[in-house]
DNA sequence: CTCTTTGATTTTGTTACCTCA
DNA sequence: TATGAGGTAACAAAATCAAAG
């Protein structure tokens, strides 16, 4: 997945339909159609496989028969083609009853699907999970573990993402930290020099910015725009807050 | 053989609903 | 009847495992 640097708000946002929403919202999510989830679903087990094309109309049951073989129905299905080692789909439980666990991997197709679908919403409810695992032909539950993995996994790159952008800023922002320091010390070491007062043309009255409340002397009439936002100002834009007044560097342009 | 990707499992926390004292 | 406690189920996140490429 391509992350750009517009994805990079501490939103989490990944883009069109891939924002991940915060924490809270999951956990304050209904667990909606309750009716469903409690009285349907309790006690059925969502690993179970779903029904044989024919008559798999129904249900969310996700259910369906029961087979050994789980994966048994879909091996044909979607199976983006052929070829080598059975790219569609390729189910694997231990029917051998070898003990192995040995793993599914899906068609592109279907990754396509769940891609289309997880770009939709990222969390789906039990309905949405029986209908796609229905057209894919997989388990209700192996749908939503891709989502789960999904979402784990589009939440890890995010993070790598704000951390490397955070990176960036700490450096920059160190760099310019550098810079004032020095201008600083060299501000300094001019006001000690005694040829310098002799230069200087004594400000006359001085002007209060508005905003930084600094005062500058009005016969250097500063550009209508004399302030530049610094980087923390930059920043905490770029993250979408509202810089606070005591970290905005307000500077006056010479 | 090593590394990455990714499907699957386990653990843990939260919420809603139900039952019962 | 209202209420709080305890039990249960569903669901998601996080951590982890392990097969496959």
């Amino acid at each position: 997945m391509m992350v750009g640097k517009e994805d990079v708000g501490l939103s989490l946002s990944l883009g069109p339909g891939l924002s991940i929403p915060p924490r809270h919202h999951f956990l304050a999510m209904p667990h909606w159609p309750t009716d469903l989830a409690r009285g349907r679903l309790r006690g059925i087990d969502v690993n179970r496989p779903p029904p044989p094309a024919g008559d798999a109309d129904e249900e969310e049951d996700a259910a369906g028969a029961a087979s050994s073989s789980p994966n048994s129905a879909a091996s044909s299905v979607l199976s983006g083609g052929a070829g080598k080692r059975d790219h569609g789909a390729s189910y694997c439980s231990d029917e051998d009853g070898d003990g192995s666990r040995k793993k599914l991997r899906l068609s592109k197709d279907q990754s396509a699907v769940l891609e289309e679908s997880f770009k939709e919403h990222n969390t789906l409810n039990p309905k949405q999970k029986v209908a796609l695992a229905k057209k894919l032909r997989l388990r209700p539950r192996q749908v939503e573990v891709w989502f789960q993995n999904r979402r784990a996994r589009t939440k890890l790159k995010q993070t790598e993402v704000d951390c490397s952008f955070l990176k960036r800023c700490c450096e920059s922002l160190t760099e310019e930290n550098r810079r004032l320091h020095r201008e600083v010390q060299e501000l300094r070491a001019l006001k000690l020099s005694p040829q310098m007062f002799m230069h200087m043309t004594p400000p006359t009255t001085l002007t209060m910015c508005p905003s930084c409340e600094r005062t500058s002397p009005s016969s250097a009439p500063p550009p209508p725009h004399h302030h530049r936002r610094r980087p923390i100002a930059a920043l905490a834009s770029l993250l979408d807050a509202p810089p606070q007044r005591s970290s905005s560097l307000c500077i006056i342009e010479e």
